[in-house]
RNA sequence: GGCCAGGUAGCUCAGUUGGUACGAGCGUCCGCCUGAAAAGCGGAAGGUCGUCGGUUCGACCCCGACCCUGGCCA
């Protein structure tokens, strides 16, 4: 029962790959089915903005964990984990190849790493987060210092979040909270994780480019069209890159060439952050992502560690 | 051609009555990340202060010439 995982930054050509080699190993006599790891293409109605791919170009392959969420549903890893190692099971049930597809580090390592993630009460992370605008980031790291001096070292003083997380946590569960992510080992006995590789200067350039096919192609309006839907008061859905912006053209608050410019650059910065995640990952193969031969070398590395026949 | 404003970090700009550039935001590079990861928090590297000359113990800051940019007037 393997896993695949196609994993690289945004604009390097994962949802394509990832088709083309569902395709390959459908004629392989190995079928195979997409399961989306990327936080926004869960949700739906956003779609130019995220990229998501078409039905045509899915070319017959199943999607799964596309559009399952309401703009207005916060999102979460946790959820996000459930979700897709019953997608990844109902797979496995009926002799599919999952290949799943992302862009974020934490997702993928969600699905395929022993990540357990603690809970949450949303009493508890309030009153937390009162105390955070009330007290400052240092008062409240100086009271997770006393809690949990392990995770206090790990966290720097100026992160209101993860010590607000932290002290949820610790309050929740009574134990210590982890601050150390776990080292690189799947829960799945067989995983190959194929990266995408492109150098950096083509990757500006891609991005650059696909914002602006974007706003060609209706970026603006599709936010428009999503606000009456809660959009804009989400936690999670109205931060997503480019929507956060195109929210703020919408009110006023940027000019829509500041719109594009502040898009462009986050999404560089993201695609940035995210890269070097990725590189941290030494299970990664990667590959270059204008190879001739891509798609036969990412089968080939998918074959090489696959199931018995 | 004349007048005015300006030429300081890759970009946009602060700054000093003349005493080693105190810079900032953005970008770049790097680190952290366990229920907002398209989010959040950090660190580092970058500057012969337009050019040439003068005044001065000492000039990025004063003087002169020149070059460049923007605006106004001819």
């Amino acid at each position: 029962m393997s896993v695949l995982v196609i994993v690289g930054p945004t604009a390097s050509g994962k949802s394509a790959l990832a088709v083309e080699l569902c395709l390959r190993m459908g004629a392989a006599g190995r079928p195979a089915e997409v399961v989306n790891a990327d936080s926004m293409q869960l949700y739906r109605g956003m779609d130019v903005g995220t990229a998501k791919i078409t039905e045509p170009e899915r070319r017959g392959v199943r999607h799964h964990l596309l559009d399952v969420l309401d703009v207005s549903e916060p999102g979460s890893v946790a959820e996000f984990q459930r979700l897709a190692r019953a997608a990844i099971a109902d797979c496995h049930a009926r002799g599919m190849t999952p290949v799943v597809v992302g862009g974020s580090s934490l997702y993928v390592r969600a699905v395929i790493d022993r990540l357990d993630f603690p809970g949450t009460d949303a009493d508890v992370r309030g009153r937390w987060e009162a105390e955070l605008a009330a007290r400052g980031a240092e008062a409240l790291h100086a009271l997770l210092a006393e809690r949990d001096p392990d995770a206090a070292a790990q966290i720097l003083p100026s992160n209101g979040r993860r010590i607000v997380r932290a002290l949820e946590v610790i309050e929740l569960t009574g134990e210590p909270f982890a601050a150390t992510l776990p080292p690189f080992e799947s829960i799945y006995p067989e995983v190959v994780l194929t990266g995408l590789d492109v150098p950096r200067d083509v990757l500006d350039a891609r991005i650059a480019e696909r914002v602006d096919h974007m706003i060609a192609a209706g970026f603006l309006d599709e936010v428009r069209s999503l606000v009456p839907h809660g959009l804009a008061g989400s936690p999670t859905a109205s931060r997503a890159l480019g929507y956060r912006q195109m929210l703020e053209c919408l009110d006023g608050s940027l000019a829509a060439d500041e719109a594009r410019e502040a898009t462009i650059a986050g999404t560089r910065a993201f695609a940035r952050r995210q890269d070097r995640l990725f590189r941290k990952d030494p299970r990664i193969h990667w590959l270059a992502y204008d190879s001739p031969t891509l798609a036969d070398d990412a089968l080939a590395l998918a074959e090489a560690s696959g199931e018995p026949a």
